[in-house]
DNA sequence: TTGTAGGCGTTATCAC
DNA sequence: GTGATAACGCCTACAA
């Protein structure tokens, strides 16, 4: 009833700090905000109010009057991955160039976690960009309007702006390093966990289209699904000699599975690349540490970040991205020891 | 004049809403977080308009009016060094348990990017916790009263939350390795960048005590500055090796520094452990993956992020934590092969 | 230089 | 079940 002291509804707010110092609201605007027309002996007395009071201007109420902080919420799969820190290094410093904030979100590659994710940053951001594994509809549904941009991952829905890999042009350019390195018989070490996701994974597509191409003898059989980690990779290669003794060449979905590749080769006594010759996906720094330093298909992870804030841009300023106009990134042949 | 219209100030408002559905805006806001009180038919009827017109709640709005949300903001020095995410894990894993948000900024060490992050997230967020090297008094006028949880640095300031890493334990249980493996000539590789932020770094001041205590032979000019990247530790290594070329061993500040130390070793001809060994800090995935794997201290990162999260809840519920009751992770020894 | 009035978009409270 | 009305905390006018 009496309407005021701080300690009242929590934290104080800028009439408790009128009061205290004895002037009006707006006076104690220009003196947080240090705007020019205010007298330094008033602005004193002010902040000095301010500080007893422990006064913070809400976020809130700016927010409500002043229209512009932006916010946009990324979601990525795992941040333990070291694939995506560079991908939301790349977003976190476009963002900040604009100006704007970044919340994150992980889903540990979980649809439900994802959901939730995009439910509640549709209510804490002003778009949304990330790693995402459910249908477009429900994208859609979950994001209830807020601008989405899909990384890694085309949809059909001109609603929903995309950036991607040009993971052809890769697939392409590494089976042709293997198979002109002498390798027919090559396997396939495909990241989980979103195969029933075609739009998700077009590794496995297009290394299944190029194998025909260069007529390999190999077909589905020779891929095997595992876990986006060196355990994962490690797994799954040792499944894959099991039933594929004859294998000399693996191409992996990244560079985790490719390290776990390399290890569980050796493991067996097959020396890399001499007995089995391993491929990755991703160019992290990882793969130049190991021995044998791996040959990758290097991506731009940042780049990759950057033209995703980007795209958001340009939806957010109400010029929708066309799919035809699709920022693409190229992934670069590095060829080192493994293969 | 007109006021009304979704195109007139950008989004459309829940009074464009009722007027298009022929209701009060009491009544959409019923239909959009659906409470009980609505006629199914009224509800229909609300959604849809909801739908033409593209109508999104204001975060603002909403934020004033229902004083939840809440933010925290989390300020890390490299997003790209893999200690960090694994800490920001923590932080977001504790954070969504409680229904928080998590911004996030990358410093790349430099203290002009922190000091703005602060400014930033002081606006943004309802308490900082982060990596920073800034002064205490510093720290607290940018922080502008938001409650800050500094980590892995304690503070005189009683208004300081902080999180640390018992480094003097962990510095004791590697030197006694190093040092009961028959090793004395020991080196120092100190990373970078805030060399006269002695609250920032233990590891030099206890490494040096310690040796002392040990009775070694060594110095502060046994203390090699460097990067905190692999490039770094194996730049600095070359130059201790140059100046103390009978350095048996090698006590790296962080495990990216000590893989860098170990190629510069034998870039030298020398091997790792049997001509120096090396010890990390960190115990991250990749040192395990390295040849010869990395002996090294295991910090539980994830941990240190969650225990962060709880420092902040203890503040915002006005209970301050006293330093004396300062959470610490206490680092493992991990032998392995380089030491 | 300072104060007053109004509105930003939403939810809560209370009538109807 | 539905609709006025009053906050929520701040800022941008404009008036004094």
């Amino acid at each position: 009833m009496t309407g005021s002291g701080p300690g009242r509804r929590g934290r104080a707010t800028i009439e408790d700090v009128a009061r205290l110092a004895g002037v009006s609201r707006q006076t104690v605007s220009r003196a947080v905000n240090d705007m020019a027309e205010i007298t330094p002996s008033t602005k004193q007395r002010v902040l000095e109010a301010v500080r007893t009071l422990g006064y913070r201007p809400s976020r809130f109420a700016r927010g409500l009057v002043k229209q512009d902080t932006t916010t946009v919420g990324l979601i990525i799969s795992d941040l333990v991955n070291p694939f995506f820190p560079e991908v939301a290094a790349g977003v976190l410093a476009a963002a900040e160039n604009r100006g704007w904030h970044v919340v994150v979100c992980d889903t540990q590659y979980r649809l439900d976690k994802e959901l939730s994710a995009l439910e509640v940053l549709a209510h804490q951001a002003d778009a949304i960009v990330g790693y995402l594994g459910s249908p477009d509809e429900v994208l859609e549904r979950h994001a209830a309007g807020v601008p989405l941009v899909l990384l890694e991952r085309s949809s059909q829905s001109p609603r929903l702006g995309s950036v991607g890999i040009d993971v052809e042009a890769g697939v392409r350019a590494g089976m042709r390093h293997l198979v002109s390195s002498g390798h027919t018989r090559i396997g396939m070490l495909d990241g989980a966990p979103y195969p029933a996701q075609s739009a998700q994974n077009d590794r496995r597509l297009h290394f299944l289209t190029v194998a025909e191409e260069f007529g390999l003898p190999v077909d589905q059989h020779w891929v095997h699904v595992c876990d986006q980690s060196v355990l994962g990779g490690f797994t799954a290669m040792d499944e894959l000699l099991t039933e594929h003794p004859d294998t000399t060449a693996v191409f992996a979905f990244n560079d985790l599975i490719a390290v776990g590749a390399v290890q569980a080769a050796r493991r067996r006594g097959r020396g890399v690349p001499e007995d089995c010759a391993v491929l990755g996906f991703d160019g992290l720094q990882l793969g130049e540490l190991i021995d044998p330093p791996l040959t990758t298909l290097h991506i731009d992870k940042r780049r990759l970040g950057e033209l995703a804030v980007e795209q958001v841009a340009l939806i957010l300023a109400d010029r929708a991205p066309s799919p035809a106009q699709r920022p693409v990134v190229r992934p670069q042949l590095v060829v080192r020891r493994s293969a």
